[in-house]
RNA sequence: GCGGGCGUAGCUCAAUGGUAGAGCGCCGGUCUUCCAAACCGGCUACGAGGGUUCGAUUCCCUUCGCCCGCUCCA
């Protein structure tokens, strides 16, 4: 249940949005469409900021991850071989009586008496329904109940008395056409598809079906051979994409936070199968406790590198004012894994509408996940492509030959078991998949194998979200009349601001102050987003600022152009979070901002 | 998709079966020596479509969007 107050805070934050120019509704003046939301200038610049620094972290400033930036509608085969044609598709089907919802193929087989109708009348009310029902009556329960549920099912049809009309009974076994809680019929399986759909040329025939990409990912997997041969990079090494992606989502909420048309930033970290590393190193690293392992090691197994990637990512949201505090982890547990997936860890951020728990808690909602997917992803290519995802280690080969026969026999067997165990999951026939596990295995010896991967894969629109519920604060400050007034401050990380300073002559109406001010702006602009102001008082702009989150402003008075001969060519810059003030000369106020703002 | 609530200016809200009003904001002006000053002038709205009516922002229907719950959570 969400706190009523906590509604008026995300509210705010909407109205703040929409009236500084950070979100808008998107197609606005049409009424808007459901689950889509533009960014406005504000918004673009955060947005931009963000993505960048993401970027720079991720692959720029690292040697082992390079980028990739693919197409949105790509070979509809990829979505059968990732899974999305038949995950995103569930049969769905809805109690006719309670409006509940199921998922066709989890509805346990029931066996009974089914009681089927015709329709209902009310003879007082003059009213009949020819709407057919039926209830399946479990065994042991009196044919009484099957009736009260169907007139149950009238009365919400708007009935009053019902009379129940054309009862007919039948034996069934196994049926999943009924609720399995009151037995009430269900409506017929309807599909759900949650991809986005087109079509590529201009027929609009079942072969020219494409899907709009659900993530970015399988770009990255289905490009993996491409750019291992031409970035030079060995394993362990990471692909980034940031990218639009897009879902057909059943119910948008929570303002951008559950959109149908959204960004990600992804990493595809690929590393050595641990047989691999053993093979190389002797033994495995394993993480020894929580907290940041340091830079990777040559020896680090895929729990080593998955601890990692989330400490990474931990740091990423510290640096751009997400503290731990505002931060939540949800370790998936074996039930929520994907069959594939060996380890996933989200991280939260408690945004306002973030449910309390039991315990009175604030959890938080994800965003972003970080999944260890051992080799599934590229293995699932190399099957439905035909193409081999494989790569060459010559490390491991020389280390494999070293190795003693026993030791040979145990990793080759350990590999041999997790490829079997992938082949017979995806249904290959069992002697086909003992067949193909053995060849992985022998190929495991000669230094081949199919890389695993690390997934951190980020939202960047919720990001978004976080930094905006983050820096939204609100004071309430009473002046000497008693007046008093809500001031809004947007408490942006300066890495992350929008606009990073902005620059306002004392008074508008000396031309020396207004001239000096410009040149100062000029000195600034091109470098940083600098924002000149010339209207109203100048507390009025300073607060103006402040609900666009600009985290310095520089005010050129008269001091500036010399009033003060010791104060010559020097500015005030005003703090956003303190308003605190602090003396610059100009000559120096570029290197000054840089160094707060990079 | 289901149920409930809601939709009036950029924002927050008001009124009315008979041509919509305030505060804030925004723009321009006078003024102004550091935190939304004052004054003057200006701008902007009944989500959309249909129906009832002499006349609808108001009543009815449909639709779109927003919020809450359920569901979904791939």
């Amino acid at each position: 249940m969400a706190e009523p107050k906590e509604n008026v805070l995300m509210e705010k934050i909407v109205s703040l949005c929409k009236r500084r120019g950070f979100v808008f509704q998107s197609s606005e003046i049409y009424g808007g469409i459901n689950g889509f939301w533009d960014y406005g200038p504000l918004g673009a610049e955060l947005k931009r900021n963000v993505k960048e620094l993401w970027w720079n972290s991720m692959s720029r400033f690292r040697d082992d991850v390079v980028g990739l930036e693919a197409t949105i509608i790509m070979a509809p085969q990829i979505w059968r071989a990732s899974g999305h044609v038949d995950t995103f598709s569930d049969p769905m089907c809805d109690c006719l009586l309670t409006k509940k919802r199921f998922r066709a193929d989890q509805i346990e087989p029931q066996s009974g008496v089914v009681y089927s109708y015709k329709g209902a009348k009310d003879s007082a009310a003059a009213k009949e329904s020819g709407d057919g029902f039926s209830v399946l009556l479990a065994p042991g329960k009196p044919p009484e109940s099957a009736r009260k549920t169907a007139v149950q099912f009238y009365q919400s049809r708007g009935l009053q008395t019902v009379e129940l009309i054309g009862e007919t009974t039948e034996k069934v076994e196994n049926t999943t056409r009924f609720n399995p809680e009151n037995g009430a019929q269900l409506t017929d399986p309807r599909p759900f598809n949650l991809m986005l759909q087109t079509y590529v040329g201009p027929i609009q025939s079942d072969e020219n079906i494409a899907y709009l990409r659900p993530e970015t990912a399988q770009a990255i997997f289905a490009q993996f051979k491409n750019v291992h041969e031409t970035s030079r990079q060995k394993v362990p090494f990471g692909i980034a994409q940031v990218g639009k992606a897009f879902r057909n989502e059943v119910t948008p909420r929570n303002f951008t936070f559950r959109s149908r048309e959204f960004e990600q930033m992804e990493l595809e970290f690929f590393i050595k199968p641990d047989e691999a590393v053993e093979a190389i190193h002797g033994s495995v690293a394993v993480p020894t406790g929580p907290g940041h392992p340091g830079e990777p090691q040559p020896n680090w197994g895929w729990q080593m590198w998955h601890q990692y990637w989330v400490e990474e990512r931990v740091r990423f949201y510290e640096g751009i004012g997400l503290s731990r505090a505002t931060l939540g982890f949800h370790i998936q547990t074996p039930e929520e894994l994907a069959h594939y997936a060996r380890a996933t860890t989200d991280i939260l951020f408690k945004f306002p509408f973030s449910k309390v728990d039991e315990q009175g808690e604030v959890k938080g909602d994800e965003l972003e996940g970080i999944a260890a997917r051992s080799d599934f992803d590229l293995s699932q290519h190399e099957r439905h492509s035909g193409k081999a995802m494989g790569v060459f280690d010559e490390d491991l080969r020389t280390a494999w030959g070293k190795l003693a026969p026993e030791k040979q026999a145990e990793l080759s067997q350990r590999y041999y078991n997790a490829r079997l165990k992938y082949l017979t999951k995806t249904g290959v026939p069992e002697e086909k998949a003992k067949a193909e596990a053995k060849e992985d295995a022998d190929g495991l010896a000669k230094g081949q194998y199919i890389p695993h991967v690390i997934e951190p894969s980020a939202g960047v629109d919720r990001l978004i979200l976080a930094l905006l519920a983050n820096a939204f604060t609100e004071t309430t400050s009473t002046d000497e009349k008693g007046k008093s007034e809500v001031r809004t401050v947007m408490k942006f990380h300066p890495r992350v601001a929008p606009v990073k300073v902005g620059v306002f002559p004392l008074l508008k109406n000396k031309p020396e102050l207004v001239a000096k001010a410009k040149e100062v702006f000029q000195l600034l602009r091109g470098h940083v987003l600098a924002f000149y102001d010339e209207t109203g008082a100048i507390g009025r702009r300073y607060a103006r600022q402040d609900e666009a989150g600009t985290p310095f402003g520089v005010t050129i008075d008269f001091d500036t152009l010399g009033e003060k001969p010791e104060l010559l060519n020097t500015v005030t810059v005003r703090h956003r979070d303190d308003g605190a003030q602090e003396r610059i000369p100009i000559s120096e106020l570029l290197g000054w901002l840089l160094a707060r703002v990079k």
